[in-house]
DNA sequence: GTAGTATGTCATCTT
DNA sequence: CTAAGATGACATACT
């Protein structure tokens, strides 16, 4: 609810910016305001790509915004749903979070301090054995299962990111004055690390989806339900969970976050330098061996940057082994999921059947071709996955369920999805997905069928390359039959769309054409009207010459010449004659 | 539930 | 004649 609507409130602003500025542009240029529609298409071509560099501008803020929220949105939805709600706090929601929550948040301000103090006082409590022990853990739980889980998906969105780290570290420093972390942290200081017993099965903030997903996650999720303590994952549950090692404190439970976009090493060197070294040194003891182990292996590997992603050719992710930590086609949806809110999805988490189209569609799209679809788009529509962030990464999940319901041609389908989620955080993004579910349908024949071509290079390469490139492999019938059928949609897909645009430019023209008749004809009216004044006043003057003339003529009796009798009657050359007007008629019955 | 819109797809015609 | 493009008509999804 909230995040749909933070996202829009700047594009509005700044598409009136945009508006405003073209409008003043055209009205340079001499455009009239009536004229304004059409010439603003007309030179459409011109101020596009300044546009589009507006807009991208403007999406990248806003997917900076909406990761920023990300969290925070997730955690209403979430929470709304299991828990009293804790709120969670961007500028943009501490309003109604202020308004919602309890006293608590109001003094959100002036926290950062008592992070700081907490974590000293953290130190000094629990020397480094101790803090291996407890804290260690929650830092590594957290952080393996971030870089591990949440790698693809946020993938695309740190791509977005490293152009504005500032973001980030903003969202860092909310997430740290946040009450509800410093309240954990002061309980965790209290309680001490030993939380054993801490921890109840709270599932239902955690995301079964992961488990599901990521085979070699299942432990941290069952670690998770063991060792947080309830009253932590109600307030952070949310994206916290999904994001973070559920047995870690809140603090940890927000490092993990941050440990994804900038990599372990540098978040524990920005804000846990204690504990870094512990983490770093140590075999974690307690119940979490086991992740400790992972996060070893997992090591603190950067989240794979932009560049990596890029590198992927699709080659090398459709070699066709269904590879489940790198492949995983959860990894692709959720690579754009993790780092969105949809992790948290409430669907999820209510039903509890598992990710929302990925359940079945997954299983399905698995069979037919692993999960390699994502990465092949990530290929085939870079500037896509590159540029869309957030709103991208809404949109990647569907994909898969869609492509199941191409496949079985039940549209129908949808809805039980929708279900799944009660309510899709990112409605604004369907028509993006839908799109992208359109292409994926393809792909993803093309994948059943084993093609060894991109669509995109099916529809988009010239005829002769085309050729030729089919003439390079054996296809059978319907391979050939798809291929031919692939390239035909794709390039009606673009004769449609341009069809549709020239028919709208076309309106749009002959709305101008139209306009400018009837300029022209109200021109023309008064035109016409200006002049039938002035023939009346050259009329009633020529009367009156008339008149004067007449007036003047006498006879050879010196009298006036009757008008009734006598008519003035000029030449061509100027020659006026005085005319009897009953010898006229006669005349001319004559 | 209906109307309007956007988009993809197919059939057909045109280039 | 074929391929590609253009376009009307239809279906579907979404608002």
């Amino acid at each position: 609810m909230m995040d749909t609507e933070l996202p829009k409130m700047h594009p509005s602003q700044q598409d009136m910016d945009l508006i405003d500025i073209l409008w003043r542009q055209d009205v340079d240029l001499g455009a009239g305001r009536e004229v304004f529609d059409f010439s603003y298409r007309q030179k459409e071509v011109e101020l596009r790509r300044q546009r589009e560099e507006e807009e991208e501008k403007q999406q990248q803020r806003l997917r900076e915004q909406e990761k920023a929220l990300l969290a925070q949105l997730q955690l209403d939805e979430e929470t709304g749903e299991f828990v009293p709600r804790s709120a969670p706090l961007t500028q943009t929601n501490t309003t109604n979070a202020a308004v919602t929550q309890n006293g608590v948040f109001a003094e959100q301000d002036g926290d950062a301090m008592s992070f700081d103090e907490c974590m000293q006082l953290l130190v000094e409590t629990f020397p480094l054995d101790e803090a291996a022990e407890s804290a260690p853990p929650c830092l590594d739980a957290s952080v393996p299962p971030s870089t591990d889980l949440m790698m693809p998906p946020d993938i695309p969105d740190f791509t977005h990111d490293p152009l504005l780290p500032g973001s980030l570290d903003q969202a860092w420093m909310e997430l740290l004055s946040l009450p509800e972390l410093q309240q954990c942290l002061n309980m965790q200081m209290q309680e001490s690390l030993g939380m054993d017993g801490f921890m109840k099965p709270s599932t239902d903030a955690q995301d079964p989806n992961y488990s599901q997903y990521l085979p070699g996650m299942d432990h941290f999720s069952s670690v998770q339900t063991e060792v947080c303590p309830p009253e932590y994952i109600n307030t952070y549950d949310g994206s916290f969970n999904t994001m973070v090692s559920p047995n870690l404190s809140q603090m940890s439970l927000n490092v993990p976050e941050v440990g994804a976009e900038f990599g372990p090493e540098e978040f524990n060197e920005l804000f846990y330098p204690e504990m870094e070294v512990k983490v770093n040194s140590g075999p974690l003891t307690s119940d979490e061996g086991s992740t400790v182990s992972q996060l070893a292996e997992i090591p603190s590997d950067p989240p794979v940057n932009p560049m990596d992603l890029h590198s992927f050719s699709p080659g090398s992710f459709s070699s066709g082994k269904p590879e489940p930590m790198s492949e995983f086609p959860d990894s692709d949806s959720g690579l754009s999921l993790d780092s969105s809110p949809h992790t948290s999805s409430p669907g999820k988490s209510l039903n509890g059947d598992g990710y929302f189209g990925f359940s079945d569609s997954d299983s399905e799209e698995m069979d037919g071709c692993p999960g390699d679809m994502e990465s092949d788009y990530a290929e085939i529509f870079p500037l896509v996955y590159l540029t869309d962030g957030a709103s991208q990464a809404s949109l990647s999940e569907k994909p898969p369920a869609e492509a199941q319901q191409m496949k079985a041609k039940s549209p129908k389908i949808e809805p039980a999805e929708a279900n799944g989620h009660s309510k899709p955080p990112f409605t604004k993004d369907k028509q993006k997905k839908r799109s992208e579910a359109r292409l994926s349908r393809d792909e993803q024949r093309a994948k059943a069928l084993q093609i060894p071509f991109t669509v995109d290079k099916i529809i988009n390469l010239a005829v002769d390359d085309f050729n030729e490139m089919m003439s390079k492999h054996q296809l059978n019938e319907a391979q050939l039959a798809l291929v031919r059928d692939i390239r035909r949609r794709g390039k009606n897909k673009v004769a449609a769309q341009n069809c549709r645009k020239r028919k709208l430019e076309n309106i749009v023209g002959l709305e101008y054409e139209l306009d400018s008749l009837k300029e022209e004809k109200e021109r023309l009216v008064k035109e016409k009207s200006q002049r039938s004044t002035s023939l009346r006043e050259m009329k009633q003057q020529l009367s009156t010459l008339y008149h004067d003339v007449f007036g003047m003529l006498r006879d050879e009796h010196g009298k006036p010449f009757s008008p009734n009798e006598y008519s003035l009657q000029h030449t061509a050359d100027g020659t006026v004659f005085l005319v009897p007007r009953l010898k006229k008629t006669l005349v001319k019955n004559n």
